[in-house]
Formats: C-alpha cells, structure tokens, sequence
RNA sequence: UGGGGAGUCGCCAAGUGGUAAGGCAGCGGCCUUUGGAGCCGCCAUUCGGAGGUUCGAAUCCUCCCUCCCCAGCCA
C-alpha cells in the first residue's frame, strides 16, 4: 500500500535554526523562553509568540519556560502575572517545571554579576541627570561624548554602586552604565544604562530592591541561567542584539544564549499595543481586558474562541522576518473551522416572527429528532419540541420577495428544519402596516423534513416552538474599530466602531440549552457560533457570537 | 543625511541558479434537510526598479527606490 504524503510544511527560519543546531551537535536539547513582561494582559499577538516557542520546544523534544521579565516595578502587577499564566495554561501550553520563572528571581546574581562588570572596568556608575545623558549620547548621525564620571576608578564605581543598593541615592541620582563605546553608529552600544534606582515595592521582592536593572541587562543572563539555547524575541530588538551578545561575552555566565528575531504579528482592524489596549479598559471603550471586542486572549476566550483555533492561527500566519498585516478574516476562518467539527448545533431565533399553522391542532405538540452536528453523527441526536405556533428569523420573510430570495414568502413552501413543510397563507400587521405575525399550513406528510412525493423546497429556515422556547440576550459583535489601520490618522480611538456591539435582549432559543454553563459553544443554524457569556444566569442565558457563518445571500443583497 | 532590518498574488507565505508551493480572501461550478459545511475548478509568463553575469536568475553582482526599527534611568 502506498501513501502519499502530504507535502510538509517548509520550515521557517527559526526552526531551521534550530534544526541545523541540533544536527550540528551545538545543541543537544532545545530551550525556549516566553518573556512576557506582567503589565498587561496577553494578546493574540503573544499568542503567536507562544506558539512558537512553545511549539519550537515541544517540536524538538526541549522545554520553554515562562519567564515574567518583572525589572520595572512600576508597571507590574501580580493581577497581570495570574492572567498572563491562565491565558498560556488555556492556549494549551505547559511551561517547563509547572511553574513560572521570573527575572526577579535573578535579582542576586544580576547584580553579583554587575560588581563584576565593574571590577573589570567594564561599567561605571554615572551621575548625570536624565536629561544630561540624553544630551550627551549624540544623536543618530552625531556620536555622542563621554561623561565625565566615565573615568571614575573601579574602587569608586563599587562603592558608589553599593551605596546605590544600600539605597543612600534618591531616584535618579546616579545610574550604573555599560562602558561600551559612546562613538559607535549604533546607539544601544553608547553606555546602556543596566541599573537604574527605584525606591518602589515589587511585586515579587517586595521591599527588598532599590535599584532594579534595566531589560537590556537583564534579559542575556537571565536566558543564559536557564540555558536557554535560542532566545527568540520581536524584530525591534534586532539592533539591542550587539549588546546581548556583548553582555553574554563578558558576563561569566553559564550558556550562551542566541538571539533571534522575527516579526510580531499584526491584525487589521484593532490595536495591538498594550498601552492603547489599557486606554480602551481604563477609559471605558470596552468592558474589560476580556471584553469579546479585544483582541486579548481572555477577550477571544469569552468571545468563544477555542485553543485550538488560536494555535492553528498562529500556524497558518507563520514565522518570518518580514512585516505583516494579518487579515483578522483568518482568525476568523480559523474558529469556523474548529466549531463547525466541535460545535453542537441548535437553533435559536435572533428576531423573532410568529407563525400560527392554522392546521396544526391547537394544544398539540411533538418532538422532533434533530442531528446535534451532521458534521459528526457520532455526536447523536436530540429531540426539539414543535407545535402550532412558532418563531422563524425575520430576515427568512419577505412579503415582496426578489427574484433570488429563496425564503419564505406568501404562497411559498418552506422546510423548517428537521420539522415540517409549511406554506404561508396570509400576513398579519399592525395598524402601522408592520407585519407581526404569518399565517401557514404545515404539511403533515413532511414530518422530519422529507416529502414523500420528493418535492425539495429551496429553502430550509431554522425556527424555534414558541411555547417552549426561552428567552435570552444574546450580543453581536462587529470589529472594534471601523478602519483597517486605527492607529493611521493619529486617534486610534476616532476610528472605534459605534456598532461593534449590538444587544438583542429578546432572542428565542430551543428549550435544550437551558442551563448551558458558561463559554460552552453552540452553532445556532444558519446563524454562526455563540458562546455562553459568564454573565449569564440560571434566571437568564446571555450569548456572544463568536463568528457568524459565511452568507452567500448576504453577499448577494451587498452586492445590490 | 548614522546603524540595523525587510521588499514574491488583495492579506500571509514557500522558494537557497534549472524555469513561481500552500493558506486566507475573491470568482465560477457540483452537492446540500444550515443560501453553512464539503467537493471541483479559476486566481503572479512573474518575484520593488534598472542594468549586468549565466545556456538558464525571485535566487549571483552593481546601482537605485520604498517601508520598518533604534537617540527611555520602558520592555
């Protein structure tokens, strides 16, 4: 028997890296990091950083660690630590050791290792204001001078540096600075700072810290003391590079690490940065870091968004050096693509119309079977009570139908779902001349759905048993922003979408998913994908469209 | 106008001197008890531009153009 094999998917460049690593004997095992820093919640585009290094470890047999780069009190909190270790948890990611690691923990050896810097001469605590050292590094056609304490002797740097973490300085009195070289053409290389003094409460050390070392200094060796073999980081840190590899050449540290860079993901229509996802929570353009509209990893959860959607997301967008402009139409392809397989199906009525099937006997009623996914049987079937009145969608009617509306209209012939044919009879309106209810006869020969002299309606409308149904809200989402680029014009928050949220609160579903616990997913036919919403209650069911089902006739009503 | 990166279909992305993968989107068709899904087909004579090397170039060389990043005691 032959196989064919699917052509593998080429590699990208990290992992060719990796590969030829590890084929090369440099490597035996492959280490990774995700770094984030906890001063905000995860976003899709971290989701494909974690893809990645995760992905890039397990791939090859290694492990990933997540590392919180906590180096700046200022900004971090715990709350952000707890979200950022459920939101890798629920992507599906084990970090190696069960438990995060964090650049804190390093806080004693960083700073054994800058008085060892120092003793070699190659730092030097500097005492020029802020405002002075961005004077005198130049510009980025003009090299920059030294200061004038570059020349400070080794005894005094220490002391100096001690009585720095002795905590004898206010903020800002003095910084300790990589002595590099204040001509070079690449400006991470003139004096990086690698401590500043900070007389602020971590999260983690608590009091224990005055000054704290900057990211550029803490990253190499922290990297090298877990032996990470490939430190994978985001484009921007490609001209940081010298200096990690600087800081790793002169440090005594354990391993050595290798930096590489690749582009972080971008997605149309929203904001990724994390500043600008704080204003839209602290200013109250949306309900939270896991409002449904964010593009934050809690945001897609509670959107309804499954792991396995978001890992496939992070697959299919790939790995490269080059910027990109993902079209959030993929993230969206890629739920569809995993609830159609997983999702039961139901049916629920967004805007309801009554229906009366004048034949159908007044105080009777059935139950239908009905397949939970044609998709799956093996996912079976379930029974939906029908009888004489029932809801069928607004938009399924039309009194005026154009010629390629297939739907209900007067005199014509339907199917409702795995129900019966019914044909409608008659319009009801109110005195404003709104329609508020059809008029039908159902034919009983069709019960299932199946005609036995083999006539096939164009049509099958999803409806729901009026007299059983419950009632819930259920909100709609549009994108957040109604441009591709919000951050074009200059105010991202001048091109938030008025609309990108419309409550129904009056929608009708099918009795079986009364009790639904919170973010189980369902496809309402012919609808999309909902989502429970953890607001709801035992009293009342609130849903979130994830993503709705691709609509030819839309397109054609768009097209017109 | 310093340094570092990147330019292949509308959006991603393979391709590594031998004659342009794939995915999304789009467009046709088939099928259908979801106008869903699925299936089939179409969709770059051309790789930022111009020269050059070569039997042969997206791949090599030269020049040019465009875009992104770096002057936080942020990460």
């Amino acid at each position: 028997m032959t196989t064919t094999e699917a052509p593998a998917r080429a590699l990208d460049f990290i992992r060719e890296i990796v590969e030829e690593d590890l084929r090369s004997g440099k490597h035996q095992t492959v280490v990774t990091r995700f770094p984030p820093e906890p001063n905000g919640y995860l976003h899709i585009g971290h989701a494909k950083s974690i893809a990645l290094n995760f992905g890039v470890a397990a791939e090859y047999g290694g492990r990933c660690n997540l590392r919180f780069d906590d180096t700046n009190p200022e900004k971090e909190e715990a709350e952000y630590a707890r979200a950022i270790i459920e939101d890798v948890r629920w992507l599906g990611y084990e970090f190696a050791g069960g438990e995060p690691l964090h650049a804190s923990d390093y806080f004693d050896q960083l700073y054994e290792w800058a008085e060892h810097l120092v003793t070699r001469g190659l730092a030097y605590v500097d005492s020029l204001s802020a405002e002075e050292m961005r004077a005198y590094r130049g510009t980025l056609t003009e090299p920059g001078k030294d200061s004038p304490y570059r020349t400070r002797g080794v005894d005094e740097n220490l002391d100096l540096l001690r009585r720095m973490r002795a905590g004898e300085f206010p903020d800002g009195a003095h910084v300790l600075r990589a002595k590099i070289d204040m001509a070079s053409p690449n400006v991470n290389l003139r004096d990086p700072v690698l401590y500043r003094i900070r007389h602020e409460d971590h999260h983690r050390t608590g009091g224990k810290w005055c000054i704290y070392p900057m990211y550029d200094y803490a990253h190499p060796p922290s990297d090298a003391i877990e032996h990470v073999t490939h430190s994978l980081c985001t484009l921007e840190f490609e001209a940081h590079r010298p200096l990690y590899d600087w800081l790793i050449e002169n440090l005594p540290v354990p391993s050595r690490p290798r930096q590489i860079e690749f582009a972080r993901l971008n997605l149309n229509y929203t904001v990724m940065s994390k500043r600008k996802l704080l204003r839209l929570v602290t200013e109250g353009h949306v309900r939270g870091w896991d409002d449904p509209r964010m593009p934050t990893i809690a945001g897609l959860r509670r959107r309804g968004y499954t792991p396995a959607s978001i890992r496939n997301f992070a697959e299919r967008v790939g790995v490269a050096k080059r910027e990109n402009v993902i079209d959030v139409g993929l993230l969206e392809f890629c739920v569809r693509e995993d609830l159609n397989k997983t999702a039961p199906r139901v049916m629920g009525v967004l805007r309801p119309l009554r229906v009366v099937i004048e034949n159908y006997p007044e105080g009777q009623s059935e139950e239908l079977e009905t397949p939970n996914n044609p998709e799956d049987p093996s996912m079976g079937t379930r029974r939906v009570p029908f009888s004489r009145v029932v809801y069928i969608e607004r938009d399924d009617f039309m009194e005026e139908p154009p010629k390629k509306f297939f739907r209900l209209a007067p005199g014509r012939e339907v199917r409702l779902r795995s129900a019966y044919f019914v044909t409608c009879t008659s319009v009801v309106k109110d005195d404003a001349g709104n329609i508020i209810e059809l008029r039908a006869t159902y034919d009983p020969a069709t019960r299932g759905g199946d005609a036995p002299d083999g006539r096939r309606p164009k049509a099958t409308l999803h409806w729901v048993d009026a007299a059983s149904a419950i009632d819930c809200e259920v909100r709609l989402y549009d994108r957040l922003f109604n441009v591709e680029d919000p951050e074009a014009g200059g105010d991202f928050l001048a091109n938030l979408n008025p609309r990108s949220l419309e409550v129904v609160a009056d929608a009708k579903l099918e009795p079986t998913v009364r009790g639904a616990a919170p973010l189980t997913r369902y496809q309402f036919e012919r609808l999309g994908y909902f989502c429970v919403d953890p607001d709801a209650s035992d009293a009342r069911l609130v849903f979130n469209r994830t993503a709705t089902l691709k609509d030819s006739w839309a397109k054609v009503v768009a097209a017109t």
